[in-house]
RNA sequence: UGGGGUGUAGCCAAGCGGUAAGGCAAGGGACUUUGACUCCCUCAUGCGCAGGUUCGAUCCCUGCCACCCCAGCCA
């Protein structure tokens, strides 16, 4: 019995880094697991991190270790405090913690600075006064070996006098830089020689004008991590060919670091019916086409909170899309699923009508208002009961009524019975028309026998039951449902994030601004329970059978906005449709 | 045409020489006071292609093919 089971159970999550690590430490490379979590503070965090995100600290978790937060801020033309502060919520939004502590790049520049001498004095590093043009046509090709530069052998003195007074700021920006010196014919065009330090001419929000030079990425990314006593850095896949130079720079200042930081790369995430790229993202902003970094469309962390989705939701969501090399582009279908699993369980219910219709209970008594108690969910008593109420007239969805019925239509039509949730079995009799033969209003017999917890609601009708608001206390609302950003798939391969102001994007960006979709957004003025107008912003309800809804900073006391945070899953639209 | 990677179902993804896990999507059915949830069932004689080694290959070898990344003083 005990076999059948084990035999049975899901294999335990895994993926080839954590295999990797497993043996890292079983053959004792490492005796512990350490990692990080390096963004550059330089805009907000999209989904497309959380994958990275989840990974490091989830690795760090898996593995009994730590995991440290650490700005990547080697670049102070692009980066902002504003953009740390934002870091840090969405970190905390998804449930993690930097146990291994909270550092910056800039926190290593003077170790930086010192390993930089170091290797001048072994002949390791050199100062290039090629311009940046030229040193382009140094490089070489893809195909043909770079040229080594003219300044390439200078002396030690003479380098390490040039340094200190690029150090100085005795040489204009863009005037020299400092070089490794490894192979200007590498067929790695990374290892041809790459920039070590920069001069900048930028105040650095954390170190003021302390630096007018500036180390870059490939050198200062293995030098903080091996400071940390990182043992596994982990990163995306486009960081691959820099590896050999990530293990040159530990190796080669490892007389001057505490540890030997391995790293393996891992492919990004893609996702369908969105875009992935800072550039068009802001471009989405910038263009007007989303209201801003937040609006509940975008796949920002600040917008799937505003729109309701859980830190839990994107957790589940990189745990389940797994962690391979091979490129790939995720159905947006998964994180939908997840967000639905997640709310399922946490929500409470109430009912709203998004495109109202008015109904009318012809044999209730003029005057009479009912209360009635509800569940605030099926699955959960715990989470208590809330009263809403009952009276002649109330509203219900306009789809839930057809003259004439369509093929397996079991809602309301004249002559069919359906059931108010959590109230009584009606007939409907009948409608009024506009001159245009538009349904003004519906007219409908309650059976008075049939009300819900009394014996005689048992009696078993054709008709589903449908969701409904009182007219007399229903609170007018606005409902915000959202569609994806971009249309179609064909084709679709999101661009890595780069710098804006490449050439080759005219293309690319023609076509996406032609994918975007017109309908992203759709405006509704429906009626609401009170019990779920009076939430407060953030507030999360399933209302029933329309979706789950989160109540949007942008309500005013007059006008409570929700946004619909997913669906429910509608096999009955799917079946129309197909 | 240089180098580095990756190809397992519609989309992800396990698998590590012993005869293709799981999730999402899709399609059936049961249940249902949410056409939801839940629960059953179906969904790769096949692992980019072609050879080879082996009793046996998704896994090892060889050769092709396709796609991704790299020519920033960005990260």
């Amino acid at each position: 019995m005990a076999e059948e089971i084990s035999r049975d159970a899901a294999p335990e999550k895994t993926n080839f880094i954590w295999n990797a690590i497993e043996q890292d430490l079983a053959e004792g490379r490492y005796t512990e697991v350490h990692t990080r979590f390096p963004p550059e503070p330089n805009g907000y965090m999209h989904i497309g991190h959380c994958k990275a995100l989840i990974m490091d600290f989830l690795t760090a978790e898996r593995f009994g270790g730590k995991c440290n937060l650490r700005f990547d801020d080697t670049n102070p033309a692009k980066e902002d405090m504003e953009f740390v502060r934002a870091i840090e919520r969405d970190i905390r939004w998804l449930g993690f913690d930097w146990t291994g502590g909270l550092f910056f790049a800039s926190d290593y520049y003077d170790k930086c600075y010192e390993i930089a001498e170091d290797w001048i004095r072994r002949g390791l590093a050199y100062v290039d006064d090629l311009s940046r043009e030229e040193m382009r046509a140094y490089r070489g090709t893809l195909t043909e070996p770079g040229r080594e530069s003219p300044y390439r052998n200078r002396s030690v003195e003479e380098n390490l006098d040039l340094f200190r007074r690029m150090r100085a700021g005795e040489f204009p920006e863009g005037s020299r830089t400092l070089r490794m010196k490894i192979d200007m014919a590498s067929p790695n065009l990374v290892m041809r020689d790459p920039a070590m330090y920069r001069i900048l001419y930028k105040e650095h929000w954390r170190t003021g004008n302390k630096w007018c030079i500036y180390p870059m990425y490939d050198f200062a990314h293995p030098i903080g991590d091996a400071l940390e006593g990182i043992s596994h850095s982990l990163c995306s896949l486009e960081y691959e060919i820099h590896r050999p130079l990530y293990d040159w720079v530990v190796e080669h200042a490892q007389n001057l670091l505490p540890a030997r930081p391995r790293q393996i790369e891992f492919a990004r995430l893609n996702m369908t019916r969105t875009v992935m790229s800072k550039r068009y993202l802001r471009q989405l902003v910038e263009g007007g086409y989303v209201k801003g970094w937040d609006d509940p469309r975008m796949p920002t962390l600040s917008a799937m909170r505003r729109r309701g989705y859980t830190g839990a939701a994107i957790r589940d969501f990189v745990s389940r899309i797994g962690m391979s090399k091979a490129d790939s582009l995720v159905d947006a279908a998964v994180l939908e699923s997840c967000v639905r699993d997640a709310l399922g369980e946490s929500s409470p219910r109430a009912m709203a009508v998004l495109r109202p219709l008015k109904v009318v209970l012809t044999n209730w008594p003029e005057g009479e208002t009912r209360t009635i108690t509800v569940e605030n969910h099926p699955d959960h008593p715990e989470m208590g009961t809330h009263e809403i109420t009952i009276g002649r007239e109330i509203w219900i969805e306009q789809d839930d009524f057809m003259e004439v019925p369509a093929k397996k239509y079991m809602r309301m039509f004249p002559g069919n019975e359906v059931r108010l949730k959590s109230a009584y079995i009606v007939r409907c009799d009948g409608c009024d028309k506009d001159a245009d033969g538009n349904v003004t209003c519906v007219y409908c017999t309650v059976d008075f026998d049939t009300a819900s917890g009394t014996p005689g609601a048992d009696r078993k009708i054709k008709g589903k039951t449908l969701h409904w608001v009182n007219a007399a206390d229903a609170v007018p609302f606005e409902a915000r449902l959202y569609e994806p950003l971009l249309l179609d798939e064909e084709g679709e391969s999101e661009e890595v994030e780069t710098e804006e102001g490449a050439e080759s994007e005219a293309p690319a960006k023609k076509d996406f601004i032609s994918r975007l979709n017109p309908d992203s957004i759709t405006t509704l003025r429906g009626y609401a329970e009170p019990f779920a107008c009076a939430a407060e912003v953030g507030g999360t309800f399933q209302f029933l059978r329309t979706g789950y809804f989160c109540k949007d900073p942008d309500s005013t006391p007059e006008l409570p906005v929700f946004n619909r945070t997913v669906g429910l899953r509608d096999t009955f639209a799917k079946q129309a449709k197909g």
